[in-house]
DNA sequence: TAGCCTGATGACAGTTACTGACATCAAGAC
DNA sequence: GTCTTGATGTCAGTAACTGTCATCAGGCTA
């Protein structure tokens, strides 16, 4: 989404969004007030005051308008992965740089709640969500690989490390009083620790 | 799908399936002979001799053909969690549960392998699959709260073993020489204890 | 045997997501 | 002052799904 255009702007000084950021913003508005299914792509495409087509000429359908952004996580943990010290444990490596990239999630709370809860209320946006999930699972074993972890381990971490990414996130949504992401992952991680540490008595 | 009726035979001694039946093995021909997308709702009621409006009567939508018995394995894993002993700690029950409940992947292999080609060929099925995937982890974190483990432990413990389960099944999966399914989960919890098991050094 | 009930199906019309092709139109390049 | 380019409107079409009503075969009851 483009939509924070700094060339346009109204008299008044406002920003006058161009077509794809009223489309993403009609949308969320829509699917908060009456819900996914209840909405049409034509609802959106009139409160943002363009036909149908266009919108379907910005996103791919009627589901990507609350994904548009969603690769900005997927590449800050890659790069953080990269980034991280070369002797440093692969599920710590994976834990640490799901908390750097999910900075920007305390940034935009609010959308993120919004989101998020428009997402949890309808079962078609579970499955986008999800999907996006299995891809950054695939690029982090990618980059764990990249980083001269062997093939099973990587599967293993990147699994793993998602696993650990959902349910922090869980949390930091259900949590009140507003507590920062990266606090969430480590709390999630050494809760996974404490449970897979001890090996079976057999 | 009821498509296994005892009481209806052909004169040659035969199955005569259902239209539910039927329908089923249309799909996945169809899936496996043209794609997904390439093949309409259409196409399978004609293979399957009856009309479009028929197919829909026995499947929600043009993919829960290929998920309809999907209930079997999280019904056979949460049994079997209930059924665990009362001292195992909560990773080792899921991971037990899922030994025994894929142990039915492992009579029915070919069509496991079947579904899956289809189901990794196309984004749409492997939404589904993962929305399910979701289910299943949902599912476990109850039983597992049911025996009294505490709410984080078992929210982490249930993604912890989804996450095994699916990569022991793409291991199952891509094993040439027919690995029980067992197997690959517990090869799988190993290296996740493994990779958990060294605390931090900080 | 006649009548009735029920479950499965066909037939048909309608909505909506999505796509392709072509026309238009405003803004900047030359 | 044209010319090009990018974004949009318009229109026609496909296909997934849904609601409604008619039909029809099998089994049950009087």
């Amino acid at each position: 989404m483009s939509g924070n255009d700094i060339t346009r702007m109204d008299p008044v000084g406002r920003w006058e969004p161009d077509a794809a950021g009223r489309l993403a913003q009609a949308a969320l508005e829509l699917y908060a007030e009456r819900g996914f299914e209840q909405t049409t792509v034509l609802d959106i495409a009139e409160r943002a005051g363009v036909t149908e087509r266009t919108f379907f000429r910005h996103f791919a359908d009627k589901r990507e308008v609350l994904f548009d952004r969603s690769n900005t996580l997927q590449e800050g943990v890659v790069a953080a992965i990269a980034a991280a010290p070369a002797d440093l444990p692969p599920l710590e490596v994976v834990g640490t740089a799901m908390e750097q990239a999910g900075v920007f999630l305390d940034d935009r709370r609010t959308y993120a709640l919004q989101r998020s809860a428009a997402i949890a209320a309808n079962p078609s946006l579970q499955e986008r969500e999800l999907l996006k999930m299995a891809h950054l699972a695939a690029a982090v074993t990618a980059a764990l690989r990249a980083r001269g972890v062997p093939a099973p381990a990587a599967g293993v971490a990147a699994q793993a490390g998602v696993a650990v990414f959902r349910l922090a996130f869980e949390r930091w949504v259900f949590n009140p009083a507003s507590v920062p992401f990266a606090s969430c992952v480590r709390d999630t991680l050494a809760e996974l620790r404490a449970l897979a540490a001890p090996p079976p008595a057999s």
